[in-house]
DNA sequence: AACGCGGGGTT
DNA sequence: AACCCAGCGTT
């Protein structure tokens, strides 16, 4: 049981003063970010959800340079709702999880034709790629709604608070409910946030700097990082592929990619090397498929993605079909790598003749 | 509840 | 080389 006190005692005594301390805390030393412009509990809406999907699994540092691309790109909700989805993916190349962009495009289409945002939690949850936590923070932030969110700050700065080693994601929810501070909840949201990300990082809390270690259960048995503990993963899985590049690294023919996996971004045809075959017999299925003809093996390169690691081997040749722009198409890292290996052909090519 | 989904930062 | 990052949708 958490030091907050349990069944039968009154409200914790200290919850507010926990509020305090780190509304003072965020007050003082919270990060300026450009989407935290505007009145505090009445941001500009759709500002604050193309941030919050952006940061989805994305550090600040990074979700920052997207942000500004993308809002120069797409300036309101109107803007995005008319673009198409390949220029919405364009704007998110690089940035992975591509279902957030495509998402993003279907919901904003969705709030353009109804001619309003929603302005509820429940309204945020209906619309697609917005979970329980991106339409808490949206609602908290924008209309100023208290709901409490629940990401992996608040996660990790709750387990230690409590000295919750493998806090489910029920109890993190109820433990950030109770805490929320109903007057503030979008400060209140961004400042949990904040100290997670700045003071209680995940391998080594600087507890010296916390507003809040008095009330800190890890902190006075002295192992913050113990919590929360470590969460299995899945083994990365090892995947062989073969590409063909016809065109160069300018213009190439490419195919849309659908399924799970960059479904959305355009790319080099590609085969999986299925289990039993050689790579040259998933190049001849390739190559059949397009009605094309290979020459050279240009080389391999390697990309790994979290879960899986691809080796893919590249291959020169020739077929009737279109080339597209690739300045102008939404490619992922492994077509990126897979292209340089033509820029360093054709530098080879112009030094060596 | 568990898994798949990108790409990169931190330790 | 782990482990994580302002999670979400699917199964």
């Amino acid at each position: 049981m958490s030091v907050f006190g349990g069944p039968g005692h009154n409200e914790a005594p200290d919850r507010a003063g926990l509020r305090t301390s780190l509304l003072a805390w965020f007050d003082a030393a919270g990060r300026d970010l450009p989407w935290r412009a505007g009145v505090e509990g009445r941001r500009d809406p759709y500002r604050v959800w193309i941030s919050e999907v952006l940061l989805q699994q994305t550090q600040v540092a990074r979700g920052l340079t997207y942000y500004d691309r993308f809002l120069q790109a797409f300036p309101t909700v109107q803007a995005l709702a008319l673009a198409s989805e390949a220029d919405v993916l364009k704007a998110w190349e690089g940035c992975g999880y591509y279902a957030r962009a495509r998402n993003l495009h279907r919901a904003a289409r969705q709030v353009a034709s109804d001619g309003r945002f929603p302005d509820t939690y429940a309204g945020w949850r209906a619309l697609p790629g917005v979970g329980p936590y991106t339409a808490a923070a949206v609602t908290s932030l924008a209309f100023g709604e208290a709901r409490a969110v629940n990401d992996g700050n608040v996660r990790r700065v709750l387990a230690r608070l409590y000295a919750q080693a493998a806090p489910s994601e029920t109890w993190v929810q109820a433990q950030a409910d109770a805490l929320l501070d109903s007057q503030r909840p979008g400060a209140w949201n961004e400042a949990l946030m904040d100290l997670g990300a700045t003071i209680c990082t995940p391998r080594s809390p600087r507890c010296s700097d916390c507003p809040v270690s008095k009330y800190c259960c890890a902190f006075a048995e002295g192992r913050p990082a113990a919590y929360p503990a470590p969460k299995a993963r899945a083994a990365v899985q090892a995947k062989e592929a073969v590409a063909v590049l016809i065109g160069g690294h300018t213009h190439a023919v490419l195919e849309r990619r659908t399924g799970s996996l960059l479904g959305g971004l355009m790319g080099l045809p590609m085969e999986v090397v299925s289990d039993g075959e050689t790579a040259e017999q998933a190049l001849q299925r390739l190559c059949e498929r397009l009605q094309a003809d290979h020459t050279t093996l240009l080389g391999q390169v390697t990309h790994t993605m979290t879960h899986r690691r691809i080796t893919l081997r590249v291959y020169a040749a020739r077929a009737p079909l279109p080339l597209r722009s690739v300045a102008d198409s939404a490619l992922s890292r492994l077509d990126h790598k897979a292209l340089e290996l033509d820029v360093r052909r054709q530098a080879a090519l112009l030094t060596s003749g």
